[in-house]
DNA sequence: CATTTATGATAGTATTACTATTATATTTGC
DNA sequence: GCAAATATAATAGTAATACTATCATAAATG
C-alpha cells in the first residue's frame, strides 16, 4: 500500500475551475452551497443565478470560479473520486492478503456514505447522493473526448486502475477486471438510486444491506476466488 | 414462452405523450428525426426549434405531440424497451433450456445493435446509441416517482422482471436477481460508451465481443449455474 | 360540401447562460 | 499605514431556450 499512500492527494484538475475554490472563502462558499443546491432542486433545474442568490453572492462571480455548471459537477465528482481514493488507500493500508483488500475496496465503493464531517465545506452525504444521480451527466455529454483529453477524468480512471491490479493479484488470468470494477461501481450507484425511486429493479434482503452483498459476491465469483472470512 | 408472446405488445406508455406520434406522417416524422437530431447533437443540444427546423415543421407543431424534450426522450426509451422485449420474446421462443434462454437473452440485451429497418421510422442502430448515452437522463431526474407512479418505466421493470424469471428458474435461491438483471444491462451500456469514450475503464479482447462475454460470464457465475454448451 | 381537426406562421414571455462594465471592497507588499 | 493590485458586487445586456397563445390555412371526415 506504500505507493497509494504516498503518491495521493485530495486533488482536483485544476483545469475544471477557473479559480481554485479551495483558494478563497467565497470559493468554498460556492462549492459547499452548489452540493446543497444540487441536491436539492437537481442538477437541471440549479443555475449559477440561484446559487448566487443561495449563497448572497453574484452570479457573475461565480462565472469567475467555474466556467458553468458542467464544470463545477465535474469539480464535485473529481473531488469525489479523489475523496475516495483517499478512503481506500488508508482503508486498505496494512492488510497483507490481497482477498481481504478487495472485500473492504468493494465495500468502502459500494457503501451508503454517513456525513463524517473530516471536510468543512464539504457534505460527503450529500455529495454520493449528488454523485448517485448526477455524475454520469458529467461524462455522457459530446464534449466527453475533449473533456477525457484534458485529464477531467484521469480520478476516477486511477481509482479503478488501483482497484482492478488488485483483483489482478488475486487472478492474474482475469480478463476483464477493469469492467468488472467500473461495473460494480456504477450498478452500486445506479441500485441505491433505484432503491429509492424504482424498487422493482432491485432487491432487497432482510438484515444486511443487499448491494454490497451482491457487489461483493458477484465480483468474487467473476474472478472465481473466495471471499475472505474475516 | 407462450404467456411472452400474447403479452407483448410493442406499445408505449400513451402519458407520456399528448398525441400518439404513430398516428400520423407528422407524429412519425417527429420521431425519426428526433433519432437522428439526438444521435447528432446530444440530448443536451437538442431542442424542439431545432426539430422543427430539420423536419420543416413547426415548434408550436411539435408541442402538441410532446410536452417537452424528456417526454419525447422517455418515449423513445419506451419503445426501446418494448422492441427489446419483443426482441427477446421472438428470440427465446421455443427454446426449452432456461440456461439456453438466459444467455441468449443476454446476448439480445447487450450486443451492438445494427440497423435491421423492421421499422419504418426508427434507426434502431441511433436509437440504441441514444439508450446508451441518453436514456438515464429520462430517470436521474427529480421528477422520477411522478414518473414512476405514471408507468413511463413499465416496460423497462417488465423486461427486467421477465429476465429474472429465467433466473429464478435456474436458481430458485438466488437472492438478486433483478440487481443482477439491471446491472448488468446498464452496466453493457455502460461498458459501450466506455469502449468509445474511456477505454481505460473497460478491457478489450481480441477476437470477441468483450462486453457480451463479460456479460454472460458473470452472470451466470454470480447464480452458480453452468452456461450452455451451445 | 361543411365542419371538424391538424398544421403552420408569427409573436410573446420568463428564464437561462452567459459577458461586459463599472464601482466598491479587501488584501498585499512596501 | 497607504498605494496598488486584486477580488467581489451591482447592474445591465444579449442570444438562446422552453415554452404558450392566437389566428390563419390546409387536410381529412362524415
Amino acid at each position: 500500500m506504500q505507493d497509494l499512500f504516498t503518491s495521493f492527494s485530495l486533488q482536483v484538475n485544476n483545469r475544471v475551475y477557473i479559480k481554485n475554490p479551495e483558494s478563497s472563502a467565497l470559493g468554498r462558499k460556492i462549492v459547499e452551497s452548489s452540493i446543497n443546491l444540487i441536491d436539492d432542486v437537481g442538477f437541471e433545474a440549479f443555475t449559477f443565478r440561484k446559487l448566487g442568490l443561495e449563497i448572497h453572492s453574484n452570479e457573475a462571480s461565480i462565472y469567475r470560479y467555474f466556467e458553468g455548471k458542467y464544470k463545477l459537477l465535474l469539480y464535485l465528482t473529481s473531488w469525489y473520486w479523489s475523496w475516495m481514493e483517499y478512503r481506500i488507500a488508508f482503508g486498505l493500508a496494512n492488510i497483507p492478503a490481497p482477498e481481504e483488500r478487495l472485500d473492504k475496496a468493494i465495500k468502502l465503493l459500494t457503501e451508503n456514505i454517513e456525513l463524517d464531517g473530516s471536510f468543512e465545506h464539504i457534505n460527503e452525504y450529500k455529495l454520493n447522493k449528488i454523485v448517485i444521480a448526477e455524475s454520469s451527466k458529467s461524462y455522457m455529454t459530446k464534449e466527453v473526448d475533449q473533456n477525457n483529453k484534458e485529464g477531467f477524468f484521469a480520478g476516477y480512471k486511477q481509482l479503478v486502475g488501483r482497484v482492478s491490479d488488485i483483483i489482478l493479484e488475486i487472478n492474474p488470468t482475469y480478463k476483464y477486471p477493469h469492467m468488472l470494477i467500473s461495473t460494480i461501481i456504477e450498478g452500486a450507484h445506479h441500485q441505491r438510486f433505484f432503491a429509492q425511486h424504482l424498487p422493482r429493479l432491485t432487491d432487497a434482503v432482510n438484515g444486511e444491506d443487499a448491494i454490497i452483498e451482491f457487489s461483493k459476491e458477484a465480483t468474487f465469483k467473476a474472478i472465481g476466488a473466495k471471499r475472505s472470512t474475516k
